[in-house]
DNA sequence: TGAATAATTAGCAATAATGCTAATTATATT
DNA sequence: AATATAATTAGCATTATTGCTAATTATTCA
């Protein structure tokens, strides 16, 4: 299999996994709707669960690569990877032929 | 809330955790494949996994709704929901701004 | 420097998901 | 009726996921 086959292959595999969760596809709205990018204090409060339990999700999005980091201090900014989002994500539904 | 509203939530999550799994990906697949109608034992034959765990795959694809059934004989054949596929699966990612 | 703030990491218990073998159901064939 | 075929269901062990509290790291502010 080539390389890119297999590149493409872990990345449905990340961002499936990554929109398998309730919280995680929230997450994702979260910070769409924040602008694009959202501190994780920010996504945290927007969440009855405890602060660790959101950073353990924002890590799983950020390990599959639909969510990108930037440190500033001592806060970290979440972005979404609209190229992964769209390109794997919706992308994949284009294997299925669309009924007319 | 709506009882619109909770009926989408609860197909999203459904859709969302069938497809959270390579092997239900995979089957989607084959069945589009194999002309949009395939039987169980067809669909069991392209993996190495025992039947009774292919079956289980199956099971969760049809009760998130993205794989309908029909009985003939001692046959059962499954086929893909292309409304709920498309609407609810690929209209997801419309929540998005995409960058042009 | 010392205290406060932002966030992650570690470790644990509870639950969910996966895959197997064995058993079962239902239909078709001889 | 007896056997074969198609498929699911039951039950179990293993692994993965989730959420919590406590501890830790790193940065800023007084």
């Amino acid at each position: 299999m080539t390389n890119r086959a297999e590149r493409e292959i872990a990345e449905l595999e990340g961002l499936f996994r990554g929109l398998a969760h309730r919280v995680r596809r929230h997450i994702m709205m979260v910070v769409e709707a924040g602008g694009g990018r959202v501190s994780a204090g920010a996504i945290a409060d927007r969440f009855a669960h405890t602060w660790p339990t959101t950073s353990r999700h924002l890590k799983v999005l950020e390990v599959s690569g639909l969510l990108q980091t930037e440190t500033v201090g001592r806060e970290r900014f979440y972005s979404i990877d609209k190229d992964l989002l769209f390109r794997v994500g919706r992308g994949w539904f284009d294997n299925f032929d669309e009924p007319s």
